[in-house]
DNA sequence: GATATATTTGAACAATCGCTCAATTATTTT
DNA sequence: AAAATAATTGAGCGATTGTTCAAATATATC
């Protein structure tokens, strides 16, 4: 005695959120979000609630993509370490032509976000959190394998991989040259702190 | 045979950079703006023509704000070197308590901007380039003064550190330890790629 | 002090904002 | 097929958006 019939979850926050994605929080409307993921305003508020609702499952499968993603170069790879570089060059260079935005989706989300919206902004903190502690995962398997140096403090090197991942791809969207970036990955591993 | 009495330009521009910086363009009204500055429209529009005709003076007045800086870090210090640790240690670390918000509000405009705002984003990105040289002048005195070994280039040097900058900022938004920054730009040119 | 002229004001424009909800549609159970 | 019920629709709400402009105001010249 009722109706099932509804539309895909995933694909809706998939398309919402490389529309987020793109032109970020507020410069994203909610006709925007109804053309971009083809529902009516009542489907959308039933599902999510509010345009912040939105914003906030699309932040965690963004974090779930980026997740997934390295856990793929992992297993892909017999390197931590070659893991790791795969996944920023791939976020920081390839990321230029496949994605919605080069920017990464979190670090473009604190940048934009004041405590207006402390609960968004909380999510994308929280998000990038879960990413470093990744990172740190893969700098222990690779210190276990000799890859790293065990004296090393693999939160502290994740830390380091996340600030050079933003500040590369922020970079990257001011300039049409790859060349120096990439060399700049390359030779992450090669020194201080890593080495 | 006219009326000359007029607000102060510059004091104007000073709220308005103030206000953008802090919430970005989008998120910033013109009634946000008008508030802020003790402007009523006609006269915003008068000098300024327009919503973008604020920012654009916006960003001008913050590059300027941040080349101005640098040169007074660099009169107060007898080295290059230290001038500009003190003026990442200002952007990254004192920006957090005085600044309007701790992001750089060039990278803040990059990231947020899409091609939907071409000129604003390449005002932007002309900004942190003039910066970016800025820096690469700083490199070359030091070089002169032995400070950073001669073989290495200026430009190259000047780019990592607008990369550290920018990964720093977004980083710090994101945690309160301060410390492992701190850490990180003392750091900074005890190794590579400066030594 | 009268006149001319530039500046400043604030009401108001059409468009769009996030969001609501009565009405319609589609599915399942009886 | 009829009844029950959940999902979907889309018109439209009040508020806010960037912007305009006629009217009011203030200053410089005569």
């Amino acid at each position: 005695m009722s109706k099932k019939a509804k539309f895909d979850r995933q694909q809706v926050i998939e398309n919402a959120t490389n529309l987020y994605w793109e032109k970020g929080y507020h410069a994203t409307s909610m006709r925007n979000l109804q053309d971009a993921i083809d529902l009516r305003p009542g489907s959308i508020y039933a599902e999510f609630g509010s345009k912040d609702g939105v914003f906030k499952a699309s932040l965690e499968h963004y974090a779930e993509l980026g997740l997934t993603e390295l856990e793929n170069l992992r297993v892909q790879s017999s390197s931590p370490v070659e893991a790791l570089k795969g996944f920023i060059k791939q976020v920081v260079i390839d990321s230029q032509n496949e994605a919605p935005s080069c920017m990464c989706m979190l670090a473009k989300t604190v940048a934009e976000l004041t405590d207006d919206q402390p609960e968004l902004l909380s999510v994308a903190k929280n998000a990038l959190k879960s990413v470093e502690n990744q990172f740190a995962q893969l700098i222990v398997e690779a210190q276990k394998k000799e890859e790293i140096g065990k004296s090393k403090d693999p939160q502290e090197l994740a830390r380091f991989l996340q600030i050079q991942i933003t500040g590369l791809r922020v970079y990257a969207k001011t300039s049409d040259d790859n060349g120096p970036l990439e060399k700049m990955i390359d030779e992450l591993f090669d020194h201080h702190p890593f080495q």
